[in-house]
Formats: structure tokens, C-alpha cells, sequence
DNA sequence: CTTGACCTTGGATATTACTTCAAGGTTTAT
DNA sequence: ATAAACCTTGAAGTAATATCCAAGGTCAAG
């Protein structure tokens, strides 16, 4: 049993966040000490593990409650219903990737269009460009 | 001279848009009328035109700021003042890129292991992965 | 028995960029 | 003259993911 500092510490995460965990449903200490400690089991510590790396994969925790419920009822679902939600997020993700290069394009325009040395703003031509263009 | 909602509608973004930008000093109307409305000169309007520009360039609004009192005081600053913003910005859109290009790969090795069909959940690759391996 | 490190709770704070609301005043068209 | 469409303000709400705080209880060591 951890108590949540020492869970915590395990992840490298805080105790507040576990308290955050708790508050949302996501994780849930299952036991309380005589005096209402937190105590966390091995299957917690799995559970959280679990999260964490749902996490690293991108997940928020929204989603990863959604992929807990799976996980827990595992025997009654189907691989296609996770993979479904790993499809959807990757399309998401993928989306957003695009988005940013289109960012990253328009701010490498702008940003070879100007040799920044000493010279004044005046002429600058990131300035002209935001003024006008529609990127 | 334009009222919020006029001014508004030339850009596609709601009258609410542009109350919020004034309250956060990023564009006041220049006049109001005798009756309290908001009055928008040409140079409001370009001065939303620039902001906008920005924006789409992936700006948040408090870069844009700084942008605009570069902007504003262009005599007395450089080209170099300008760049280093947009370099400072396109560095950090571009970790961003990496880092969804990290999920994008972590979640593609996710979907490539399962095929997503109707057999149980419960030896789901996808599932096994985010119980125990690092991503 | 005291000190320090831990734990509890609820609530506030932070970020970003708005949106919604309530209650009321103004303008325009018919 | 009245209805529709606009405008005003300040305050509160939203999403996502925590972090920080205050006031107080608990536990282990010396």
C-alpha cells in the first residue's frame, strides 16, 4: 500500500494530481488508513501506470477514461472498439500536425523575407507583410 | 467610421471578439458616439488587420502585442527586434510539431498491432501496450 | 514532547481566447 | 409608435490540466 506522496514519487508526478485523479474519477485510492490516508494498492499503481502512458500516447483524460472502461471490461468488448478510439485520435493528431506546418511555413516566409540585422523597422518586411497579406 | 458589429462582420469574428480585444488593450475603438457606441477609424480596422494576420500566422494574442508595439514604434526599432519574435515563435511551433510526431508514432504503433476486428478485448495489443510498455 | 515531514479538505488560481448572460439603452424601418 | 436589430456594461462560464493555499490533523524520530 502507498500512501500518496509516495505513489507520487514513483511517477515522478505530485500528490496533487493524484488528488486531481481522484477528484475526477479517474483514479480513486482504494483504500483509506483508520486516520484518511490515501492508500494505494498494486492494482491502483497498475491503473495509474496505465494512464500514464495513455498519456505519453497523446491521450487527455477524457479519452483515457473512455480506454479505462474498455481496459476494465475487457471480456465484453471487442479490439475494434479500441482501436476505433486510437484511430480517431491519430486522425485528430494528424490534423492538428498539419495545422502547425501550415504555421510553420507562413513563419519561415516571413522570417527569410528578413535578414534581421540593425536596420530600422520601417521597412521591415514581417511588419509589411502582417500589415497586408493575408497569410 | 465602423460600430462593433459592422466592423465585426468585415472580418468574420463576432462584435464579442472585438469588446474582449479592447478589454485586453490589444484594439480600442478610437471614438465612441454621442450615444456610447463604439467607433472604429481605417486605422482601427488595420490595425485589426494586422492582428488578425498575426494570428493566422499562430500567434497568441500576447505576442501579438509585442508585435504591435513594434509595430507602432517602428522608427525606433529594428528589423532585428522583429525577427527574433518570429524566430523565437517558429522554434517553438516546431517542437510542438515534434512532439505530436512522437504521439503520431506512438499511436500509429499502437493501431498498426491490432486489427480492430470483433474478436474480445481481451488480449487487445493496443490494451497490453498501455498496461505496461514505456511509449 | 516537540519538530518536521507528511496527510486531509475545499476553494482559489493559472492559462487562452473567447462566449454567454442579464438588464437595459439606441437606432432604423415600417 | 412600435418592433427588430443593434448597442452598452460587468460578471460569470467554458475547456483542460493541473497547482497552490490555508487551516488543521497525523506520524516517526530524538
Amino acid at each position: 500500500m502507498y500512501k500518496v506522496g509516495e505513489l507520487a514519487t514513483l511517477f515522478n508526478i505530485s500528490a496533487d494530481t493524484l488528488r486531481f485523479y481522484e477528484k475526477n474519477g479517474i483514479l480513486k485510492a482504494s483504500d483509506r488508513s483508520s486516520s484518511g490516508y490515501r492508500l494505494y494498492t498494486e492494482v491502483d499503481k497498475d491503473r495509474l501506470d496505465f494512464i500514464l502512458n495513455a498519456k505519453a500516447a497523446g491521450f487527455t483524460l477524457a479519452e483515457i477514461s473512455e480506454l479505462l472502461v474498455i481496459e476494465v471490461n475487457k471480456d465484453q468488448r471487442t479490439c475494434r472498439d479500441t482501436k476505433v478510439l486510437i484511430d480517431h485520435k491519430l486522425s485528430h493528431v494528424q490534423e492538428k500536425i498539419q495545422e502547425l506546418q501550415r504555421i510553420e511555413k507562413a513563419l519561415k516566409s516571413l522570417s527569410d523575407s528578413c535578414i534581421g540585422d540593425s536596420t530600422s523597422a520601417l521597412y521591415c518586411t514581417i511588419l509589411e507583410s502582417l500589415e497586408s497579406k493575408k497569410i
